[in-house]
DNA sequence: CTGAAACCTGAACCAAGATTCAACTTGGAG
DNA sequence: CTCCAAGTTGAATCTTGGTTCAGGTTTCAG
């Protein structure tokens, strides 16, 4: 692609050049998570952000063009952020089905930590439909691309393909909105350990 | 709970009484569907909506007290429409988990019939949240429901509980996605197939 | 037929909030 | 210290599209 004047292609905010500007930026990226989060993108305002984030209404425009380049930023920084700190847990054991326990119990956990995960995602959808799609079918990649692996290695069916990792991840996605966002009833572990067994021998008796 | 003046508390729309009445709403909830589905709630303008569907723009007004309203008229109608269309398919199978195969081919049949499902459903987050979260609720509800009976006729695993059913949902949900909107590369019979046997005996070979 | 209820029309109104901008302040290199 | 680039400010501007409303037109029961 056309390299960008002197910048990286995904760069969405205008560096800063200083100590004072990188704090800035820090700090209206968090008023913004925080913000859409809570009300989502259009019920967001401006305003608001850079009410949080302690600075005055124009300041926003030094380091975002628009309303929906802050939430593309944030958009691809959480997607990143996801696979960055669940990714580690799946290869940080012995076989791949143990690695899918430790991955979904992270992966709970970090939604836990981070509500507005889901709020941003799945709006994205909406406002910034490319980076979206790019989440799943990278995520769903992955997973192929593991489970190929797994199964080369014989620790997983000979057939797995792109169905099951579909299958796998619209799983992980709906037992970490219900038990990582909409309630927390039961532990990570626990919905981690039942759902790995679910995952490993299916529902026949 | 409260009854409101003489109509079920679910009606969105003012009912007409005459024939050209019916007509108007229902050519307006057609044209709603496609206006939401293309363009999204906030991108949606009742203007076109309006258009769409032959009438003046202040006839809207008639059949909806707001954009809102109209949409969640069409979030109920397609959460219900689902559920009717996918269930009989279930029921009518020899055992739960070939029903499970035959209603997630089904299920994949309508998504690609009605592309717009999932942009509705899935801004109903956004714009019906209460409707939204039900129809997960109750979805899941109703898997538990017959997963539990199926496991009582043993046709399933014994333990079967929320959980699965959860990650069930999710998963034929990512499958409706991926392979009833974003592509049709592999018919709808050989996914449910796959998926199936996936679901039957799990992951390990 | 006929009149009142249902329906339909579309120009005009309005609120809300994203974006702009010209003046002002701060940081740090030289 | 100096001074200019970097950063900040917030009032004013602008756009967009949802909603209203004061007349028409159509329907259909009596």
């Amino acid at each position: 692609m056309a390299a960008e004047r002197g910048q990286s292609a995904t760069a969405e905010s205008k560096i800063p050049r200083t100590d004072r500007g990188r704090r800035t930026l820090q700090a209206m990226l968090d008023a913004a998570a925080t913000e859409f989060g809570e009300r989502g993108f259009h019920d967001a305002s401006i305003a608001r952000i850079t009410t949080r984030a302690g600075v005055a209404l124009g300041t926003f425009y030094t380091y975002f063009d628009s309303k929906e380049a802050v939430f593309r930023a944030l958009v691809r920084h959480m997607s990143g952020q996801v696979r960055a700190t669940v990714g580690p847990h799946i290869l940080d054991a012995p076989d791949r089905l143990t690695g899918e326990r430790f991955g979904l119990t992270a992966f709970l956990e970090f939604v836990r930590q981070h509500k507005e995960l889901y709020r941003i995602l799945d709006e994205a959808e909406f406002v910034d439909p490319v980076s979206w799609r790019a989440h799943y079918e990278d995520t769903v990649a992955g997973y192929v691309a593991s489970l190929t692996a797994a199964a080369r290695r014989g620790e997983v069916r000979a057939d797995v393909g792109e169905i099951h990792a579909w299958a796998i991840v619209g799983m992980n996605v709906f037992l970490g909105l219900r038990y990582g966002v909409w309630q927390q009833d039961e532990s990570a572990a626990a919905v981690a350990s039942i759902a790995n067994a679910f995952l490993t021998n299916g529902l026949k008796r």
